[in-house]
DNA sequence: GCGAGATACTTCGAAGTCAAACTATCTCGA
DNA sequence: TCGAGATAGTTTGACTTCGAAGTATCTCGC
């Protein structure tokens, strides 16, 4: 084989090649289920690149939309803990505690003590913020359509049920050593 | 709702809430999709999460492990520029100097001048990183069939095609903006 | 009441990644 | 042959996340 035989290359096109390669060298493996894998960890990849630069413009990361949009979702004047919120949006408190600086600089939440608890906080959304979430919300709807528009609703509805099942097991087995799951870096 | 609706939580009820609690508060959009896209992002997730602890017994990570198979399914004696590993593992130049330094370091890879270039250095796997490589990659291919053993080979061709033009579309939105992918953080 | 242990959140230090700057070398046209 | 611009790889600094330690406050049995 030559060296240059890389030239950008499309994802599904590497991955074609990951699992071509390893099958070569490995006859004694099936890499069907890593084929599909692989497709799935360059999905994710891809959409959050694509959400980015979007997010970018209203001022936020993706990180700081899940905490904004963890907040805009349970309404208008919802109060969450820090420690709730941290749960759902599957971060470390201690991750979550820089977010919610950042959040808060940026006028898109408000932390205030928590009267029924010295050591908590209730963490509130602005009116910025909800605003800011709601464009962003929007803009990360749109760009997941785009992904499932048109496609046909019978295979939609396997896929999605495949998906379900998988992520069951995927949750079996890692919740087997860890009860609680998490980060992946 | 009460405010410790939030137990430790299944990932497939995590998305379940999150999507319910997007709806009630903005029913003029659709998140099917985005149903979709959160489940693919926990299976990444959780499958990275998995892999975690079996790699580490090998004494690598992930991350190097992407950098030694991708050596490892080139031949036994195949030697890769690190230009070259990157573009395949999709990490930045700057990311792969330190996976290199430290993957020399635990003596599973080499790095060599390249004789036809001044600039250029090839990289070879050891022995050593071959053998780490073979047992990682038969714990990571038996990883991701557990998630699919069994399951309708009807549906889960279905499901593969779908992801397949999913993961095409994903591709020209990103590449849209940007003529090479890459990072999600 | 009181004190031991649990809980809420933050801070600090370590690790990993990217962008940008830097050094060395190569390519190619004049 | 020379030199401008491209390319290979590393280094540095900023940023983000996690784990562990730290502080404050609550809970509950005595």
């Amino acid at each position: 084989m030559g060296d240059d035989f890389w030239e950008p290359a499309s994802m599904n096109a590497t991955v074609d090649e990951t699992v071509a390669t390893w099958a070569a060298e490995r006859p004694d493996l099936d890499f069907a289920s890593m084929d599909t894998m692989l497709r799935i960890a360059l999905l994710t990849r891809a959409n959050s690149s694509a959400s980015r630069e979007p997010l970018a413009l209203l001022g936020i990361t993706l990180a700081e939309f899940d905490v904004l949009a963890t907040l805009r979702r349970h309404g208008t004047r919802a109060v969450l803990s820090p420690t709730l919120i941290a749960r759902v949006a599957m971060v470390k408190p201690s991750g979550l505690s820089h977010r919610l600086g950042k959040l808060e600089s940026a006028g898109l939440i408000e932390r205030v003590a928590d009267p029924d608890d010295g050591r908590g906080l209730l963490v509130r959304i602005t009116a910025k913020g909800r605003r800011v979430a709601d464009q962003a919300v929007r803009i990360i709807v749109e760009g997941h359509d785009a992904l499932f528009d048109g496609l046909d609703p019978g295979e939609l509805a396997v896929f999605r049920s495949v998906l379900a099942e998988v992520l069951t097991r995927a949750e079996r087995v890692v919740g087997a050593d860890e009860p609680t799951l998490q980060g992946d870096k």
